[in-house]
DNA sequence: ACCTGAACACCGTTCAAGT
DNA sequence: ACCTGAACACCGTTCAAGT
């Protein structure tokens, strides 16, 4: 199965230079592939030499262990996130690789909110940046959870990611520490979330796809309330779907920094 | 350091009787101690098996796998959660090992809620489902991941778990769906601020606490409005508290669901 | 039924050596 | 400077054998 050949043939996107060299990037590019198609304890340093076709301690002089490798992809995940939400930001690009630019699905392509009038701006602009964050944690189910975990070791780029909810809310009139909460506890529902959905796309189950089946097999009694529930909303009422539970926690927080900052 | 005696010195709190067996019990006993005391990656199988002072291969007639170690784990926090919340509730005591029933700390101690009048009684109740559940994740931080990233394999007793947060929200009058999408909500932000508190307790940082300290790394211009905001809170304004962190944020979805549903 | 010993096919990482 | 081979100290798990 494992092609453990010499100098590794072409996978990836990038088409090889006449120069193949081992590097940081090529590395965490390899690594992430590995990840992505089958799995977080697929990632050993081993396979990860062998798909770059190179002895294992080779990897060593670019990055110092394994927990640096991840550390790294984690990073490429937050770095994929800011380079998305400011495609037209005028920064001074980045020496090679460009991040490809993923679009969410549901809203308009283009220009960002073409004028309208109204004063609802910052919902937009905040339902926006919860969007980008999640999407961006979508993109890599299986890294999702060493993303959230250590989301600590990856310090700038992480900082540069709250950005755009600081702006939206400053935008809506909040005090500094009303901005600070609110973002933290968005940040949290949005992790949370990113973390089921990572689980079921990942292989598992999950409480809220789930619930009809496993609440028919409990023992009479032992659940009450949550056994009517279930039963007055039927089979039909409790099909789930990710992209409507995102949005109905996004707009119950909403509807929460209106009633308690009062906008 | 490890000490592969005998027979296991009666390390556990639990009194060793007579007859010392391996059971499912007594393995995950042992295996919640070594998570607790030296985290996850130091409960391999050869050392679940030297602190039981057991060969390897005997734990494996008691459990499958490693993973099926770590999913009983991840169960037994599930249990604990329910067993706590109702310790009143008339439950015929399941057989052996009763659970320690670990209170909150900000809160009375003895019966439930004294007799308040006000019509305020569902937020009470929510509050408490929620403080119930990010006390059973903070009891073993250690295990926090695990557990959150495997609450599918848990079936039955994780379903149990959301009684509570069903019955608060029934008692507030929310029509079946609305209750539905709630619960998802709340406790996907829960997952998410207990992931973070685990993560500062096991040993890395977050972004909440730590924010002052990466946002004055920053160059210029990159984040402006989040280094306004920082710089406006002040280092004071900055100081985080988890207890408060969880308490703002559930305020927030209080509100929400207020304003939302008309509550 | 429950436990064991030896063995298999892996790991991450150190170290001394090659170019 | 960058890469390697051999070795060390581990893993989880299978399998045949013991009582």
């Amino acid at each position: 199965m494992v092609n453990v050949g010499k100098p590794a043939g072409g996978r990836s996107g990038r088409p090889r230079a006449g120069e193949e060299r081992l590097s940081r990037q090529t590395i965490l590019d390899a690594a992430l592939r590995i990840v992505d198609d089958e799995g977080l304890e697929a990632m050993t340093m081993r396979r990860l030499a062998a798909t770059l076709g190179v002895n294992p301690m080779s990897i060593y002089h670019h990055l110092p262990n394994k927990a640096a490798v991840f550390a790294g992809l984690a990073e490429l995940v937050f770095a994929d996130l800011n380079n998305t939400s400011r495609a037209e930001a005028t920064t001074s690009r980045k020496a090679g690789r460009e991040v490809p630019v993923r679009r969410s699905a549901g809203r308009s392509p283009g220009a960002s909110t073409p004028t309208r009038s109204g004063g609802d701006r910052w919902q937009d602009e905040l339902m926006n940046a919860a969007h980008a964050y999640r999407n961006a944690l979508r993109a890599h189910p299986n890294l999702a959870l060493q993303v959230l975990a250590d989301a600590a070791a990856v310090s700038e780029v992480v900082v540069l990611t709250v950005e755009p909810f600081y702006r939206a809310l400053d935008r809506a009139g909040l005090t500094p520490r009303q901005i600070f909460e609110a973002v933290n506890t968005l940040i949290d529902f949005i992790h949370g979330f990113s973390l089921g959905e990572a689980s079921v796309r990942a292989d598992t189950f999950e409480l809220a796809p789930d619930l009809l089946e496993r609440v028919s097999k409990l023992q009479p009694g032992q659940a009450p309330t949550l056994t009517r529930i279930v039963e007055e909303l039927g089979a039909d009422g409790l099909h789930y779907e990710f992209d409507d539970g995102f949005e109905t926690g996004l707009s119950l927080f909403v509807a929460g920094i209106g009633a308690r900052f009062g906008r």
